[in-house]
DNA sequence: AGGCTTGAAAAAGTATACAGATTGTGGGAG
DNA sequence: CTCCCACAATCTGTATACTTTTTCAAGCCT
């Protein structure tokens, strides 16, 4: 165990992200510091910094009537994906040179669950096993301030997943994407990957291209 | 002129970044916000949410005993330009392709001030003409995430230059560098910037390793 | 009935106070 | 003279209170 040594501040800091990754927090939530407050039984000011800290970074934004998760432009969300080119596929390089057995078989059991989660229609299941496996990888490169860049997407790809995830053709695309992943990961295939890794983030890139132009004409 | 409705907290948090940006704070300068609170006249909550913003943004570190220029080790300096190495020449083709010439104009100017500045050994104006000139292409990016995502590397770009701008041929390189690079932006030479800038990234950090060796073995 | 005004409610921004943690220093013991 | 300890100074973290801004809607005017 860690030092428990951590201020009221960081814990919710830590909390809300984790909240966020795996989805707890709905589109239509409000995020507001005093209410967290008083459900935490704290004073507003520790809640109100960790939430500042999250819009900062990306994962809420801040309106004028409490937090929410970020509605990033269709504009925006094509920008991201530029600069998402360029890193994730480096990161996963660097990923397949450093996973050790322990991470990659973890990775397995969550390509196995979003599996499980296709074969059942479960959405939300998907949505948390794709970040798992995401950030399971992630969390393998050694490169720390690669780490952090690659990170600071996560709302971008929850967006992404978002508008595709619920077309099959996509399923399948992530399946197959994190299957030769693993292949490759296992095989410490660092030039595999890093092609991998672009294919499957150009992939992504079409898939809400074609999706948010049929439901939605931003 | 912008709404100059905008609270203390934004107005503190610009103004101190401008002042990281130019070289106004020095490394040894410890910011602690009730002692800049007193001087603007306010509390310390807008102050200290201002630093905080800073520190979590990496422009800053917190220590216990105030807020101070961020002390990058040896091995995430080298960490960070791998990230850089990605991003700046694609951020740099961008810019080719969207610098007026209004914009290319302060470039220029920008490039006669370091110039001059290394005729005078003006390492102080060197340092300050070098920012300039950065900023200035980056703030071309139409990208908003590239360039968010180039200019977080403020302080990678600072603690560099501390290290290797004292050194005549690095003053060389830099100066050659603004001037190919201000040749291709002219002649909207995409690919040539993207290229240029590839090579400038590398001969700094080349620079970096061996002036960095040189000097203290960390 | 429709548009505008106004005021109460909600939440962010700021101020102030105090508690907890850390650092440095001076004095005493050996 | 040196080492250790305790205490004061300093700064961060949290709590609470007050102010300002924004929103929303009821009610007024035309």
């Amino acid at each position: 165990m860690a030092q428990p040594r951590k201020s009221h501040r960081d814990r919710i800091y830590e909390d809300y992200l984790e909240r966020i990754r795996n989805g707890a927090i709905a589109r239509r939530d409000r995020l507001v510091d005093t209410t967290i407050a008083a459900e935490l039984g704290v004073s507003r000011m520790p809640v109100r910094d960790a939430l500042m800290r999250l819009a900062h970074e990306g994962y809420l934004t801040a309106t004028t009537r409490g937090f929410t998760l970020p509605n990033l432009s269709h504009e925006t969300v094509l920008e991201i994906f530029e600069v998402r080119r360029l890193l994730d596929p480096r990161a996963a390089a660097w990923a397949a040179q450093s996973l050790d057995p322990g991470q990659i078989t973890a990775l397995e059991r969550h390509a196995a669950d979003a599996q499980a989660a296709i074969d059942d229609g479960d959405y939300q299941a998907l949505y948390r096993a794709s970040e798992a496996f995401r950030n399971g990888w992630i969390s393998a490169v050694p490169n720390r301030e690669m780490q952090s860049a690659v990170r600071r997407y996560l709302s971008h790809v929850q967006t992404v997943r978002m508008v595709t995830m619920h077309d099959r053709r996509v399923q399948q695309i992530v399946a197959d994407g994190q299957n030769e992943l693993l292949d490759l990961f296992r095989a410490r295939d660092v030039l595999g990957a890093e092609k991998r890794m672009l294919v499957f983030v150009i992939q992504a890139e079409q898939s809400y291209r074609a999706l948010s132009r049929a439901t939605d004409g931003r």
